[in-house]
DNA sequence: TCATCTATCGCAAACGTTTCCGAAAACGTA
DNA sequence: TACGTTTTCGGAAACGTTTGCGATAGATGA
C-alpha cells in the first residue's frame, strides 16, 4: 500500500529495517531509501512558502537530510539529493534567509548611512557600493541621515537591529560625537568610513585627497594669474573641510600670497550661503579675482550669479571647485574642477569592508586615498 | 545567603512557593518575586549582543517575563516590568530583528528596485521612498538592475529571499516578460509599479501624466510656431515610451501636422543615440524646426551639439523634454521640461505598498497618476 | 477552613535553518 | 558467524523571540 516517493511505484517496495522507531522502506528501483510518516490529508494549510520540513514531508526524510542536500554536504547518498532537488524545484523552494541568518548569526547585508542619495557624490558611491556588494554576495540597506545627527544615531540604531554584518558610513556636516557608532564598534562590527570621515575612531577609511585636491585647485588658479583667492570652505566641524582649506592655505603661502580672513567664508552648503559670501567678496575694497569653493554646487550658484552681475568669467573671477558632475561640464563658462571619482569610493570602500567582515580577527584599519583629477576648463582657463 | 536581583539584599529574602519546581524568592523592600537558577560562574562567553535571556539569567526570570515586560503586556508586575527596563539599558539590549520577523513573519522591510541610482528621477524617488517609509517604521533595501532583465531578476529574487514585507519596482528598459513578478505576485506579496510599470500585472502603479505631459510640451511647440517637430522616443517595448510617444502624436493630429516616421527616433537613451538621431534630422532636406525628447538628458546632449554646430536655439530649432533636473535649469539656453515630481512618486508608491502590506486582505489595486508640470524655459521661448 | 478568583509568571512550542551526535543498515573481513 | 567499518540518515538542540496554556500563591468570600 506504500508507494515510492519518487517512481510512485509500490510493487518495488520492500521493508528495511527501523530508523528511530519509523518503518524503513527501500525502493528497488530507485534505490531510494525512505521511512513514513503518518500521513496528514487534512492540513489544507494557506499557500505559503515552502519550507525544508515541506520537502522532507514529501519526500517522507527528515529535514536534516533534506538541508544537507542543499547544501552540498559529504554525507548524503546521490539519489537522495537529487530527489531533494527535484521536489525543492517542483516546489519552488527558497531558503529563508531570516532563519538561515538567525542561526548563522551573519546576514550577509551591510548598512550604509549617508547624508543625501540625491547628491550625486553619494549617488556614486552608493552605485560603487552596490556593484561591489553584489558580487560578494552581500545585500545593501540604504539610509539617508538628510544632514542630521539625529537621524543619523537613528539609521545606525535601526541597521545594527537589522544584525548588518558591516557599516559604511559618511557623517552629517553637524555630527561631531561618535558615541553612536563607538557602541558598536567596541561590540567588534567592521565599520568602515568614507568622504566625511573621523579622525577619533580607529576603523578603516576611504579618503579622497582633500589637500592635495584643494592644493592642485588653488595653485592652477595662482598659475593662471590670480593673486586675491577666496575660498568658500564647508562648514567649519566637518573634518574633510578642515583638510581642503588648508591645502587652499599652504597653497597660497607656497607663492607667498597672504591669507586674509576676510576672504574665508565658511559654508554649510546652502544655495543663500554661496551668494552672501560673493555679495560680502564683491562689497570689499579690493574684489577677489579667483574663488575656490569645495563644493561645486557652490561654485555653479556663483557662476549663474556672476553672470548675472555682467562679471566675467574667468577674466575678473575664475572659479575652481572640488566634486565633478555633468552640470560642471555643461553650465558656460564650464567649470574647473577636481574630480572625485565617487564611484570608486564607493567600491573601494565596500571592498575594505567585505575584507573586515571575512577576516575580522586580522584585519587592522589603514587609510585608502583615491587619487582626484584635476580637469582644467573654461572658468579659470585665462590663457 | 541568596540576595535580590534588584537591591542586593541578602535579609529580606523571603521564600515564597515553588514555581514549576524552583524555589521561588521574594524580596520584601521591592516587593519583587523572582526564582533562583543554579549559578553559573565559569560561564565566559565571548562578548555579544545581550538577549532577552541574559536579562532573565541577571534577573532570575524566565525569557518568557523579559519578552512580556519590554511588550507592553499587560499580565506583569509593574515592579518586575521596570527592573527589566532597567536593566535592558544597563546591557544596552537591542532585540534581534532577524528573530522578531522569523517569529512574525514579516520584516518590516520593503525593497526597491531600480534601474539606476544615479539617475536623479530614481534618486528622487529613492528618497521620497525612504521618507515615507521610515515614518512608518519600515526599512528599505535597494537594488540597481542597471537595465539589465537578468540582473533585474536575481535583484527580485534576493529581495524575496530575504522576505521583504513588499517590493517596488521600475522595470528595466530591455524588461518585456514579467514571469518573475508573477511568481511572486500569485505568492500574495505586495507588489507596487513606479514609473516604468506593466499592464498586463494586477498590481497597483504610481504613474506620471506620460501622455498628457508629452501631449503638453508637443503642443507648447506647436503654439511656438514649430510645424517640423522631430520626437526622440525610448526603447519601443518601454510602455511609458508609448504612451509618450502618443501623446506627441496626438498633439499633432490635434493641429492636423502630419506624423512622419522620418522624425521619429526611438533611442535607447545613449549619448551616441541622440547624436544619431540629431545628425539625421540635420541632413533632412526639410529640417525640423522643434525636438521633443522622452528624457531630458537626450535633449541636453542635443543642445551641446547644436550649439556646435552654430544652429540657433530657438529660434532654428527649440527643444522641450521630459524630465526636470537641475541641469536642465542651467545650462544655455535653459531647457523647456515636464517635469515629474519624483519625490512624490516615489511617496505615493511607498504609501500605497504600506497599504497593501497592511491592508493585504481588502486591497484592491489601482493607478495612481502624479500631476506633472510644464516648466517653459529658454530653449522653446521664441515669443 | 475551604473553595474560588486574580495577578503573575514559567514552560514549551513555534518560526526555518543548520549541525552535532548517534543509530542502524550495509558492507567488508576474518 | 562474528566482528569492525562505512554510509546514510534522524533526533534534537541551537539561533532569539513571541505567545498559548497552564501553574502557583495570595487574596477574597462563604
Amino acid at each position: 500500500m506504500i508507494a515510492c516517493t519518487k517512481c510512485g511505484k509500490v510493487e518495488t517496495i520492500v521493508k528495511s529495517g527501523f530508523v528511530r522507531g519509523k518503518q524503513r522502506l527501500y525502493c528497488k528501483d530507485c534505490e531510494l531509501y525512505f521511512s513514513v510518516n503518518p500521513p496528514n490529508p487534512s492540513t489544507n494549510k494557506k499557500p505559503h512558502q515552502t519550507t525544508i520540513v515541506d520537502i522532507a514531508k514529501t519526500l517522507g526524510i527528515s529535514p536534516s537530510t533534506v538541508s544537507r542536500a542543499l547544501n552540498n554536504s559529504q554525507e548524503i547518498n546521490e539519489n537522495t539529493r537529487n530527489e531533494v532537488i527535484r521536489v525543492a524545484n517542483e516546489l519552488d523552494y527558497r531558503p529563508n534567509l531570516l532563519a538561515q541568518s538567525l542561526h548563522r548569526g551573519e546576514t550577509h547585508t551591510i548598512g550604509v548611512v549617508i547624508p543625501d542619495i540625491q547628491r550625486p557624490f553619494f549617488a556614486g558611491v552608493v552605485a560603487g557600493i552596490q556593484k561591489v556588494a553584489s558580487e560578494a554576495g552581500y545585500r545593501v540597506m540604504i539610509c539617508q541621515s538628510n544632514e542630521s545627527h539625529n537621524t543619523e544615531t537613528l539609521n545606525v540604531q535601526a541597521l545594527m537591529a537589522s544584525r548588518v554584518d558591516g557599516l559604511l558610513i559618511s557623517h552629517t556636516k553637524e555630527t561631531n560625537s561618535f558615541e553612536h557608532i563607538k557602541l558598536h564598534l567596541r561590540k567588534g562590527i567592521p565599520i568602515v568610513h568614507f568622504d566625511r570621515v573621523c579622525d577619533e575612531l580607529e576603523t578603516a577609511k576611504v579618503i579622497q585627497e582633500d589637500f592635495e585636491g584643494s592644493f592642485a585647485l588653488v595653485e592652477h588658479l595662482i598659475k593662471q594669474g590670480c593673486r586675491r583667492i577666496a575660498a568658500c570652505a564647508g562648514p567649519e566641524d566637518l573634518l574633510i573641510s578642515q583638510k581642503r582649506l588648508n591645502g587652499y592655505k599652504a597653497a597660497l603661502q607656497k607663492y607667498d600670497l597672504p591669507i586674509e580672513t576676510d576672504l574665508i567664508f565658511h559654508s554649510s552648503f546652502k544655495k543663500e550661503d554661496s551668494l552672501n559670501a560673493l555679495n560680502n567678496w564683491l562689497e570689499l575694497s579690493q574684489r577677489p579675482d579667483g574663488i575656490f569653493t569645495v563644493h561645486y554646487a557652490n561654485a555653479i550658484e556663483m557662476i549663474m550669479s556672476l553672470k548675472q552681475k555682467g562679471i566675467k568669467i574667468p577674466d575678473e573671477i575664475a572659479l575652481a571647485a572640488f566634486g565633478d558632475d555633468l552640470l560642471a561640464s555643461m553650465i558656460e563658462p564650464s567649470l574647473t574642477v577636481y574630480n572625485q571619482f565617487p564611484f570608486t569610493v564607493g567600491q573601494e570602500a565596500a571592498t575594505i569592508l567585505i575584507d573586515n567582515i571575512i577576516n575580522k580577527e586580522i584585519f587592522v584599519p589603514f587609510t585608502k586615498v583615491i587619487k582626484g583629477e584635476l580637469i582644467v576648463r573654461q572658468s579659470s582657463n585665462k590663457i
